[in-house]
DNA sequence: TTTTTCACG
DNA sequence: ACGTACGTGAAAAAG
């Protein structure tokens, strides 16, 4: 059976105008209409899978029903430059998807609808869906024609047959009409008869069953409705009239001309290319089975092969000229996945080699596996970082890569979310590549294909890697990013790997001791909950704990959420005079929390042969340039408070006799401001080692330094918080709980003092209108397009990241820095100390005994050199016999 | 999958 | 009048 998709053009690019916000490609031209239509087709080609498909436009001009009613659609608003601008660029991406478009002087898209859908009820045998936003278009629904009505913007659509239309007004299809005939419709500036509304006109068809009907039978109503129907009948009549689609128009298109075959990838991405619609060029898969295959781009021409035992020889041979690897690793944790098989670029031939292959005990594997292995080659890979990890829990080294197009990506822009290859292949106008999720599944659906599928799409991934090379090599150049990338970033990969691979021990007894004391207590809070709420509830539960606190107990509402009331920690202080039950919740959360994620969830993640935790440092997520920590978390364990703290006992040394040693930088980001901002008075205050919130009470309130005390040193410390952060009175005032005006005024009091930090303020959201961008000491970039934005708060963000990243982002150069220079110090000097952990300001070791004070002095002088500023750096070392204890 | 909350720097 | 402090990840509930 055929299926044929018509969309109302007009109305659903109208509807897309409205629902997304104005977004605008780089050259200013407006796309939000077309991207809201992108997603619409996107969607109605993946669920309705049509075999014939239009887009029906408006003619612009006037049409048959202005010569009966010249105020026909009058009093509407014109057009919007903004939307009127992209229906060319529509017209476009509607070719681009291989969809059939067309437009007929005279007529609406309506009457062409109307048309075909006759034509189909006639011919039977086709199914119909019609996309609109217009309701009047219900009465073209039939047993084959289904009407697909736009709901809430343009996200979801609700499906209109005559069995649901009876059922939601009690009319058939015809009675639409007749609905708009007696009500009206003020957008096409239709009559209708005056006071009668949607209640009052079905009410009437439900009883005489169409304008006629109800005209008939005038007689039997009364008051003022009757008055109103005599004296309007005349309106009625002709708004019936107005309201019925014209289905005889004269089309000259025939049946076949809507045949639907596919869109051609390779032209889809480049309209999307054009259109600047960066999230669907990577999430879209431009090969997928609406691209047909014999469109498919040079690539196809490469001769892969699949290399077994016998074949291996011939690959040793080809190793010279390979130039690009890829390890396919399962998973999202590299060290708890595993290796599904490798492939290499040399020229014009790629090599598929499965794992089994790879690690099979023979003297040529062996051969493979030293290649691997060795420092003195040349090779790009994508993610270097994790290829390394999962090939070390297979016993093989990882060396010598010499380009990393992930880390390069992320180096280019580190915002954009997912830097797939296949998005990086679509960025740079190479061959389509399928997402991995198109060839392997994800979730539950997850599962490997047969070897010459895998074989092909790895394949392609490793050309990927190999064409991607020389572009993004000179991209980085243009950045001036290339030191960043090849001093600092790809050396800093093998960094991580190995101390990931370390890993750090885990006291399990004394954990899980933890975990049952904790459990006590949460035990006796939960009585003493359900005691004073006199009710038994799952207080995890927001939903059942604001019924609890805002429904039952009747405590006022502080704040909400978009889906109830909130109640979140700061909501619960503010309640906890009303009610005893409240302070036991903000106990019971803190020690919940503390169970739930620092001892169950640490305890998953121990390793059963090492004992130890493996985390694996995400080095391409962050946007400021800063590490993330994942499996498990190892960058959010509790300090701030005594209870939470406790946790960093269990984190040991891995060796009888061994310490912890921690180095944390003290200040560091406030430094960074002091350097970037030259600002006299800060760079003094370090230059004298001084106490940084003191001193700024001091200098803010303008008393000596005995006189500053301890609420001043605090209220200090906020503003240079929010400093850092990028100031805004409104956040101070929050964090201080002090009025915004108090506020603004402690943040011009600080501003009259550092004045140099005013100016860098000032300066770098300039700067970053300017450019389109900030960068770090060491020239990480980060775009921010929302500077110039008109909306307020969007703006508003933009500034203060402007403000903030310099500052975030250099002092994560430099303790990258300091781990790279501490890696190679290590190696150099004989260490059997290890680098364990890095906490954004704080790097962990574990020492043996003989080790400690000589660890000490070289953690010191290379945190403190890693970079030299105008201002002193200064690291705080310390040890212990735990985590918790070298504080 | 999304939302809420909370842990860290 | 607008309504945010910057950057992350994990757990639990609820859709």
């Amino acid at each position: 059976m055929s299926k044929l998709v018509i969309i109302d053009g007009n109305s659903i690019a109208y509807r897309a105008f409205f629902a997304l916000p104005l977004l605008s490609n780089s050259s200013g031209l407006h796309t939000n209409a077309v991207y809201g239509f992108t997603t619409m087709l996107l969607k109605l080609l993946d669920e309705q899978k049509p075999t014939h498909f239009l887009v029906a436009f408006d003619a612009g001009k006037a049409t048959f029903r202005h010569k009966d009613y010249a105020d026909y659609k009058g009093g509407r608003a014109k057009t919007p430059p903004e939307l009127s601008e992209q229906f060319p660029l529509l017209r476009e991406l509607i070719t681009a998807f291989g969809i059939s478009q067309f437009e007929l002087d005279g007529y609406e898209a309506d009457d062409i609808i109307g048309t075909l859908t006759r034509v189909a009820d006639e011919k039977g045998d086709i199914e119909v869906v019609v996309v609109t936003g217009d309701k009047d278009m219900l009465q073209l629904a039939s047993e084959q024609v289904t009407i697909a009505l736009t709901r809430k913007g343009i996200s979801e659509v609700e499906l209109y047959d005559p069995p649901y239309i009876m059922e939601k007004y009690g009319l058939t299809p015809k009675q639409i009409i007749d609905l708009k005939g007696l009500m009206g419709d003020t957008s096409d500036n239709i009559p209708g008869i005056p006071g009668v509304g949607e209640k009052t006109a079905l009410k009437l068809l439900h009883e005489y069953e169409s304008v006629e009907g109800v005209l008939a039978n005038t007689d039997q109503l009364k008051g003022k409705m009757k008055e109103k129907i005599v004296e309007h009948a005349d309106d009625a009549r002709m708004s019936k009239g107005l309201a019925t689609i014209y289905r005889e128009v004269p089309l000259t298109s025939t049946w076949d001309d809507l045949t639907y075959s596919g869109y051609e990838g390779q032209a889809l991405a480049d309209m999307f290319r054009k259109l600047e619609f960066k999230s669907l060029l990577e999430k879209m898969d431009f090969s997928g089975p609406d691209s047909p295959d014999g469109d498919r781009p040079a690539q196809a021409e490469i001769a892969t092969v699949a290399v077994d035992r016998e074949r291996l020889p011939d690959l040793l041979e080809a190793l010279p000229q390979v130039d690009a690897l890829h390890v396919e690793v399962v998973g999202d944790n590299p060290h708890t996945g595993y290796v599904l098989g490798i492939a290499l670029a040399a020229s014009g031939t790629c090599y598929y080699v499965p794992f089994e292959v790879l690690s099979d005990a023979s003297a040529d594997a062996e051969a493979l596996r030293t290649w691997i292995a060795s420092s003195d080659k040349t090779l790009a890979v994508y993610d270097q970082h994790r290829a390394e990890v999962a090939l070390c829990w297979q016993g093989i080294r990882l060396c010598g890569t010499s380009f990393d197009v992930l880390l390069a990506a992320y180096l280019l822009d580190p915002t954009e979310s997912a830097l797939t290859l296949n998005g990086l292949s679509t960025k740079y106008g190479l061959p389509v590549l399928k997402a991995d999720e198109d060839v392997f599944g994800k979730g539950a659906k997850f599962q490997v294909p047969a070897a010459e599928v895998v074989c092909d799409h790895l394949c392609r991934k490793v050309t990927a890697v190999q064409s991607l090379l020389e572009p993004m090599k000179r991209d980085l150049e243009t950045g001036e990013m290339h030191r960043l990338f090849y001093e600092l970033e790809l050396p800093l990969a093998s960094v991580l790997a190995s101390m990931e691979e370390k890993g750090i021990k885990v006291d399990v007894d004394g954990l899980k001791q933890y975990g049952v004391e904790l459990a006590g207590q949460l035990d006796t809070i939960m009585r003493s909950i359900y005691d004073a709420a006199g009710m038994e509830f799952n207080i995890n539960s927001p939903k059942q704990l604001g019924d609890l606190l805002f429904e039952k107990l009747q405590l006022p509402v502080i704040k909400k959420t978009k889906t109830g009331y909130s109640t979140d920690a700061e909501v619960l202080e503010k309640l906890e005079p009303y009610h005893p039950v409240v302070g036991h919740i903000l106990n019971y959360r803190t020690l919940a929390k503390l169970q739930s994620t620092y001892v169950e969830g640490l305890l998953k993640e121990v390793r059963e042969d090492t004992g130890k935790v493996h985390t694996y440092f995400k080095q391409t997520i962050a946007a400021t340039g800063r590490l993330s920590s994942q499996y498990p978390n190892l960058q959010n364990i509790p300090i701030r408070l005594e209870e939470g703290r406790k946790i960093r006992k269990v984190f040991v040394p891995s060796q009888p006799g061994w310490s912890i040693l921690t180095a944390d930088y003290s200040q560091i980001e406030l430094r960074v401001l002091a350097h970037i901002s030259q600002d006299e008075r800060l760079m003094e205050a370090f230059r004298n080692d001084m106490d940084i919130h003191t001193k700024t009470a001091m200098d803010v309130f303008g008393v000596p330094e005995s006189d500053v005390d301890a609420n001043m040193r605090r209220q200090a410390k906020a503003v240079n918080f929010g400093i850092v952060y990028g100031i805004s009175d409104y956040g101070l005032s929050q964090n201080l709980n002090i009025t915004r005006k108090e506020a603004a005024a402690f943040i011009e009091q600080y501003f009259a003092v550092f004045q140099g930090v005013r100016q860098y303020m000032d300066d770098i959201v300039k700067k970053a209108r300017q450019d389109g961008y900030v960068t770090t000491l060491l020239h990480r970039r980060r775009y921010l397009p929302e500077i110039t934005a008109s909306n307020f708060n969007l703006r508003s963000f933009a500034e203060r990241t402007a403000m903030n990243t310099p500052i975030q982002g250099s002092a994560a150069d430099i303790i990258k820095l300091a781990m790279v220079q501490m890696d190679e110090r290590l190696k150099r000097d004989g260490f059997n100390s290890r680098m364990l952990l890095q906490v954004h300001d704080e790097l962990v070791f574990e020492v043996p005994e003989d080790e400690i004070e000589p660890m000490k002095k070289a953690v010191k002088d290379i945190m403190e050199t890693a970079l030299e500023l105008d201002v002193p750096l200064r690291a705080d070392v310390d040890t212990g016999s735990n985590w918790y204890e070298a504080k």
